[in-house]
Order: structure tokens, then sequence, then C-alpha cells
DNA sequence: TGTTGGTCTTGATAATTATCAAGGCGACCG
DNA sequence: CGGTCGCCTTGATAATTATCAAGACCAACA
């Protein structure tokens, strides 16, 4: 086991405040793991064993009810997830699953609840996590009441030409199921909501997307910070 | 001004586990103030000036988008809202306004902040807080995702029933306008779906609502902890 | 006591979204 | 190279939800 993973895990925002004791401490039980793609790695309901750290690759957060399902997040490296579970010792409200092969550092739950405990920064660090995370759920929340499906799509893939550095043409980071399940569609009905938006500048091929006039676009999905804007 | 509505903000677990130093340090630039009906106390995408805290009256929290309007929560006494745009120094994501006559303690932000920066047992409570809206919030979102109108209406019936002590009649503690944007419908998709639950035990007079048939009801909204238990 | 304004309900209709079924396409693999 | 599998797309249809319009009800109030 190298040190690398856990050099990174240190430069996370989470954990690049705290004392270096304090992160010796976090880290005397964590360990490094492999996973391989398309493993479950957290089920629902269960309690939470451990603060998730994503190395590489990318997981995706998923929930269920009732035979059906919904894809919640998927999550990039490097970050955590299931902050909130673990700090409040409760069941993760959500299942994980790796997409491709992952590496994830695992942190004992009660190991972070102790530090989080003992060292401020760290604490501190937590807040303005969990906040942030807060203020994105809620920005989900305020999308699905507020927009119909083509006009989520439209303001997604705003969002995602933002995150591409605004070059016209990106490619789509999930499968389109997966990307439709994230929006609150089925896959029948993203596949004709960017038929309808052919009519708004973009154009789709597989899973690389061209937004042929940005302008056209924005007049029809009408972005708003305090819906879009995940930074803050 | 008398003491007691500072007593009370003093027992909210946000504030209850803070030295009295930094506590006083909190409350020297806040203030207690009354609010008529239906005044709107924050207009979301503006700076957070202030954390509230509600001591008396309820408060409903909303967002818009392009002409549309929908209801996000209602905050009963004595608890705080915004805390997480306070944390983050960051705009509003929800507008705000009196449902009734309300009583507010208004704890400047930049205070606040400041105090989270020292005092360990405010930023420890803010934690615990953060995570509980956080995942509040998540569950909401799967609701929407995962349920349709009516199941969103079942088991939210279903909820009243546990806060009212299972009595098995009890009120809306709401307009029904206002449940039915909570609950992301329209009020005549909501008198609907009330008609439609008369098939699964349940009764609808006014605002009163009897639930003739609880292990019915039960069957029919399946109702789940990662969903509906509010309290962890 | 009549008026007024709001909410709630109901019916009719439209829009949106989901479901079902079939076929196309591409990747992977024997 | 042919076959198989999964994903994506399209069409047809159904279910869900929203919109529009009208009327009932109720509380506030002059």
């Amino acid at each position: 086991m190298t040190d690398s993973p856990f050099a990174a895990v240190r430069h996370l925002d989470l954990f690049a405040q705290m004392s270096d004791e304090a992160f010796a401490r976090l880290m005397r039980g964590a360990y490094l793991q492999s996973f391989p793609p398309q493993l479950q790695l957290i089920t629902e309901g269960d309690p939470s064993d451990f603060l998730h750290v994503l190395i590489s690759g990318r997981v995706e957060l998923y929930s269920s009810w009732d035979g059906r399902e919904t894809s919640m997040a998927t999550v990039h490296p490097v970050s955590t997830f299931i902050l909130a579970a673990t700090v409040r010792d409760a069941p993760y409200l959500m299942s994980a699953r790796t997409v491709e092969k992952c590496r994830l550092v695992l942190i004992p739950s009660q190991d972070a609840r102790a530090v989080f405990e003992q060292d401020f920064g760290f604490a501190k660090a937590i807040v303005t996590e969990l906040a942030r995370c807060y203020r994105s759920t809620i920005r989900t929340s305020k999308s699905l009441k507020l927009r119909n499906s083509q006009e989520r799509l439209a303001n997604y893939l705003l969002r995602q030409l933002g995150k591409s550095g605004n070059r016209t043409r990106f490619e789509l980071l999930a499968e389109k199921r997966r990307v439709a399940s994230y929006l609150g569609m089925t896959p029948e009905n993203l596949s004709r909501a960017f038929n309808a938006l052919k009519a708004h500048g973009v154009e789709i091929d597989g899973s690389s997307v061209t937004i042929v006039d940005r302008d056209k676009l924005l007049s029809f999905a009408r972005p708003n910070p305090l819906l879009d804007d995940y930074s803050n």
C-alpha cells in the first residue's frame, strides 16, 4: 500500500485543515481497496460503517423503493461520500455502486466520529462540506419541482458545458439511462427530450453533445444560479 | 425585550453546547422582532445577512423560477432556518414568508460565522443540524422521484399521524394548497388524491383528516424509514 | 346581512410523462 | 465472422398530472 492515496485524501478540503496528529489517528484504521466495475459498495439502510473516499473511478449513488430505482448522484474523484450518515451514526440513505474500476479509501466511521469530536479543524471542514451538499440537494429538489423534463435536461447540458470549459462539444459523462434517471425521467423520455432540444441549438451523436447555438439554448433553459450553480 | 426568547434560543440543540461566553458574543448583536402574517422575510438570491431563529408562529420556505413557485418546507418553533447559507456566506436558496404572526430572533450572519470559527461546541452542533437537514432533503428528493402523487400524499398523512401521537384524527397543519405545493402537485390534483385515498382508509373533512383504516393505508403507502422517518 | 375575496372542489380537456413493443446499433466474444 | 447482449431510439398507447373554467363554501367585514 503506497503513501500516495493517503496524500490524496490529505489534500481534500475535508481533511486539509486538521492537525497531523488527528489525520494520523483517522488514517490508522483506514485502508485502500480496489473494486471491480458494477460492484455494490453500499446498501441503503445498512449502518454506516465506513466513511468512503473515492480515489479513482466513478461511483453512482442511487436509491430504491417498491421495486423502482433512481440515480441520485455520480461521485467523481477525489471526494468523500456518505459523510452525513457517518457523522449522525445513522443508516445510509443511498446505495452505492462502482461504475467502473475504483479505488477507495475506507475510514471506519467510529474513527471519523471520534476525531470529529476532538479536532476543531475537521469539524469546521465537515460543516463546510455538509452545507455544500445540503445546498446542492436543495437545488436538485427545486429543479424537480419547478421544471419539466426538457428544462431539466437543457440546464443539465449547460452545466456540463460549463464544466467542460465551455467547449461547444463535450461527452456525456454517464450512460444516457443513468442521466435520465438522475434527471428524474425514463430513458425514452430523455431520448425525446434530446430530439426536442434540437430546436434549441443542441445536437447529439451517441454520447457526444454539441451546443450549436448557445444563446438559443440559454433562452430556452433560463438557467439560474439558485438552481444551477453547484459551486456554492 | 425580555430575556425569555433568548433563553428559548439557548435551549435549542444548535446553541446548547456552546460556551456561555460564545453564546453571549452571538447574542450581542441579535434582536427579537415580531412580524405580521404573510410578510416576506427573505428573498432567495439575497446575501444571507441573518441567521433566523423562529420563536413563535410558522414560516414557509419557498422557491420560484420562471413565474412558478413551490413550497419547500414549513418551519415550526423553536428552530433555525437558512443555517447553510449563513455558514457558507452564500445567497439564500429559498425565500421565506410568515404564515401567521411570528416572533424571530435575528442573529447577524457574520457573528454566527465568527463564533463558529472560535467555538468548538457550536461547530459540532452545526454539523449535527446540517447533517439532519441534508438527510431530510435527500428523503424529499427520493420521494419526488420514486413515488407518484397519491403515494406521496399517503405517506405524508402517515407521517402527520405519527406526529399527532397516532390519534386517528388530526388537522392538516397547513392550507391544502400549501400541502399540495409542498408535495409537488397542484391543488386540484391534491383534491383528487384525497378522493382516491378514501378507498385506502382515509377520510377528509375540511382540514380534518381521519385515518379510518390504518392498516389499509399502510399497505397502500408502503412507508419506509429511508424515505419517511425524518427523525434521523 | 349582504358582499367580497379567497380556498377548495369538480368536470372537461390538454400536456406531460410512462409503459410496452419492436427494431437498430454497436461492443464484446466465442 | 456471426452471434449475443445491452443500450438506445421510435412508435403507439396508457397513465399521470396540469390547466382552465365554473361553482360551492366559508370567513371577514362593512
